[in-house]
DNA sequence: ATAACATATACCTTTACAGGTATATACTTT
DNA sequence: AAAGTATATACCTGTAAAGGTATATGTTAT
């Protein structure tokens, strides 16, 4: 734990797409196609926001059947942490964040791609 | 306060050197050769990571004969805040940031250039 | 075996920096 | 006015990474 992987989690953190999938995943894992819904945007771009993320260990998949289910990662991360609990007091100003955890209320959880 | 700027705070956070000298501004306002001793780096990357957190308001400066006097922004920012808060929290496991402060208290602060 | 579906990767173009060297600017001292 | 000091900027090179298009991979259904 050092301040290059500081520094790490900071450039992670500091795309907008990347926020808004790590806000939603601080709910609970999702499959890919639902970020997709959810922030609607192509699917290269959440697909290689979340292999960023995934190649520097903030999020962990999953496959079940065709679906891709990713989750923030299990392993304690205390930078991760504790800056995904500062986000979350910080979007509170943005619409955006909000919109998104509503959509995510909304969808159809009982989909076949969902985790259970 | 969009999530724009939210990622531009981050975007701030995601190198070491300013990482550095943000952490040694939370304690109170330095000039620039007082961060140059500490860090230990080249007057231009000093020079050049304070522009880059200037330009993006998150310090301010004012000069005092020839030196300039570099501080926190004044103008309150949550973004900010909050995420310094988180910093400190979180650079207690690393030892540059610790000796960094060392180095600032062993300071000779009845230097000319330094703020009263 | 083939087609359909969900997701990932390769490749390309563009942009943002980071770090270095050289030089400019602002101010002070002589 | 000239020289010295502290800091900033211009310019260059290299690298990371964002977004797009096309295509590949892994899985399921027919």
């Amino acid at each position: 734990m050092n301040s290059d992987e500081l520094c790490q989690v900071y450039r992670c953190l500091c795309d907008k797409t990347r926020l808004r999938i790590l806000n939603l995943l601080s709910d609970g894992a999702l499959c890919v196609c639902h970020l997709q819904e959810i922030l609607d945007e192509p699917q290269v771009k959440i697909s290689k926001h979340l292999a960023y993320l995934k190649t520097h260990e903030l999020v962990e998949s999953e496959r079940r059947a065709n679906w891709m289910i990713y989750q923030i990662t299990k392993k304690a991360n205390p930078i991760l942490e504790k800056n995904l609990k500062c986000l979350q007091d910080l979007i509170s100003e943005d619409p955006i964040f909000k919109t998104d955890i509503k959509r995510l209320q909304t969808l159809d959880t009982s989909a076949i791609c969902c985790p259970s």
